[in-house]
DNA sequence: GCTACGATACCGACTGGTCGGTATGCTCAT
DNA sequence: ATGAGCATACCGACCAGTCGGTATCGTAGC
């Protein structure tokens, strides 16, 4: 119990240079199928101080994530804490996301396609946090839905699930270096939400 | 070269047996996670009978995603073909997209989470494919734009990755138990994308 | 100001076990 | 008798994690 990662003060430079290692590697090739040996390489370092500041190569996972779903979930607190109307929320909410996520593509990813493979405690971890940023975001829809400023047809739900969902998918087509700024995409996507919630 | 998996004609029951074995681990504990002998004991089969059958693991992979998007695209041809109206056309695209995936889950996640690791010829292929069917997808859409039918704040091409991003993420949150059926699901999925298209 | 000492940060050879794949042989149906 | 359809024993590569060390530094006693 030594290293930062485990709770205690900032990460060293050390300790930054394997996680972005690890999120390159574990982005381009998966988790199972990168090897420890390919981080220590790619992060130049060795073996013993990647199991100097963490237990096991799971807890690479963990800290991916963790830094990820923290800023994510601060944001929206902080933009709900705005108490703007609906419509502007939502806008903010969604553009919000489609910057924090383009800005973290591997992170992301990675997150996507590998939760599943948290053990009990961490996994319970995270359903508590997605859960409380679902029902947040559910919250602002159903209750523009209730004071009818948005159409009740689909479920607020649904809606959240359909716009989440979008976001999850981003890294398998968004590209950086593309024609469309992460901001103008995020706009885009709100420009969608909000003409299938307007009454 | 021996096996129906390679090509030529109908799989036997222990090739489904198989098959059906593995997709249902890699559901669970993903690709590289389930080991072959998992995947014998499950199909209650020898690794002697699976290495008749196919020529290394990532074949199975293959075979998963070979049998699902052939069964989509084939389904999209023959609705497009019916040349309906670009609402109905629409419409019928998402119910029967929502449907087929959620009668294949397992299928689904999978491919969503593993296809990366399909090698490069085979992965041009699925690029080949996927890209077919975006584009006939893609080509509705700003049909109807160009028509006056559908609005065109939003760019045909985003509104595709938004509808197909929806349908990716299914296997994340649906439940075949839940309260909504595949249908239902699939009429909000498209009253959603129908309203914010809609003039 | 020097040194003994504990703690932190790191090194890298080694291992025990695992897993994809193979070699070989048996047994029916044709 | 010949090949398809399996069964079983086995191989060799690979990999996460370990462990006995070393280097460097802050600090307390003298």
């Amino acid at each position: 119990m030594t290293g930062s990662a485990r709770g205690r003060g900032e990460p060293t430079t050390t300790e930054r240079r394997i996680l972005r290692a690890a999120v390159r590697l574990f982005a381009e090739q998966g988790f199972d199928a990168t090897t420890v040996q390919q981080i220590v390489d790619a992060a130049e370092v060795t073996k013993g101080a990647l199991y100097h500041y963490f237990d096991a190569k799971d807890d690479l996972l963990y800290e991916i994530y963790h830094s990820l779903i923290g800023v994510q979930a601060a944001e929206l607190d902080r933009i709900v804490a705005r108490g703007l109307g609906p419509r502007e929320t939502v806008r903010a909410i969604l553009v919000n996301l489609v910057e924090t996520t383009a800005a973290r593509v591997d992170e992301t990813a990675v997150f996507v396609r590998e939760m599943h493979k948290l053990d009990a405690e961490r996994m319970a971890a995270f359903r508590a946090d997605r859960r409380r940023y679902h029902e947040t975001f559910r919250a602002v829809v159903a209750e523009a839905q209730r004071g009818g400023e948005f159409r009740d047809a689909v479920p607020a739900n649904t809606v959240v699930l359909i716009a989440l969902g979008v976001i999850n998918q981003l890294p398998t087509w968004y590209r950086p270096d593309g024609p469309t700024t992460p901001n103008q995409l995020g706009q885009q996507i709100a420009d969608f939400v909000l003409a299938a919630l307007e009454t």
